[in-house]
DNA sequence: CTGTAGGGATAGGGTTTA
DNA sequence: TTAAACCCTATCCCTACA
């Protein structure tokens, strides 16, 4: 069954859940949650990766594995004027605040959601760049 | 970085009562360190410590519009202990006593509310996984 | 009033694209 | 390969209701 690529705006609120996306994707969501003792002296960085079970599973008549995982939005790159409003509005009402920011400038980031501004703080902020 | 940055400890997160949480929401940001993966017990020392806001413009009569929250506590990632105990506790007492669950393992669920609890029970049988 | 259920928003980890 | 853009959902917060 093969969706439809219109482009779909956000507002389709299909969610297609990794199985649907990737039927080989493993339901591991907390079997092996390593994050244990974070309370307090939490100094272990290093997360095991365990072998992917990738083809543990698969046919081999059934090579036909489409890992293509529809996008439903076109990548658009953020504008000068999105990246300035973001900034000025995170001054204004803090970090965190994204749908408020949203709320405030609808028209410039119209085709934003509230994660793509958090999204896009933590690329601005993760390298040092404010 | 212009942010405030007031960092809350974890550990000694004291958890106030539903009410107090509600009147005196901090407008401070925690401090955000991307990477996650420090020592913990190396940089620590040197935070700004903003006054505490509490109880400077609460009115408990007004019951205002709505406003947008910022989160008091910071996102904490439940230890493989707490999932273990909150398993044997839904077997033990049932789905649903939280409370419960939560006197019997103050240790434990020491930074968990009932509804933490809930949600977690949420999140895990959301997708079918028991 | 206490406690639970559920909706909604954010944080953070992961994946895909460029 | 790296980083930006996007996705997924665990966690958190609030409100309604039993």
């Amino acid at each position: 069954m093969e969706k439809d690529l219109t482009s779909v705006p956000r507002n389709d609120y299909h969610r297609p859940s990794l199985m649907e996306r990737n039927s080989t994707t493993p339901i591991s969501e907390w079997n092996d949650s390593i994050d244990g003792l974070e309370g307090g002296t939490s100094d272990h960085a290093i997360r095991c990766h365990l072998p992917s079970p990738k083809g543990t599973k698969v046919s081999p008549l059934t090579k036909y594995k489409p890992t293509k995982i529809t996008r439903s939005r076109k990548t658009k790159r953020w504008s000068q004027l999105e990246e300035e409003t973001r900034k000025t509005a995170v001054d204004k009402f803090g970090r965190g605040k994204w749908k408020l920011m949203l709320d405030s400038n609808k028209d410039i980031f119209k085709e934003r959601t509230e994660v793509d501004l958090n999204d896009k703080w933590r690329s601005m902020t993760r390298y040092g760049c404010k």
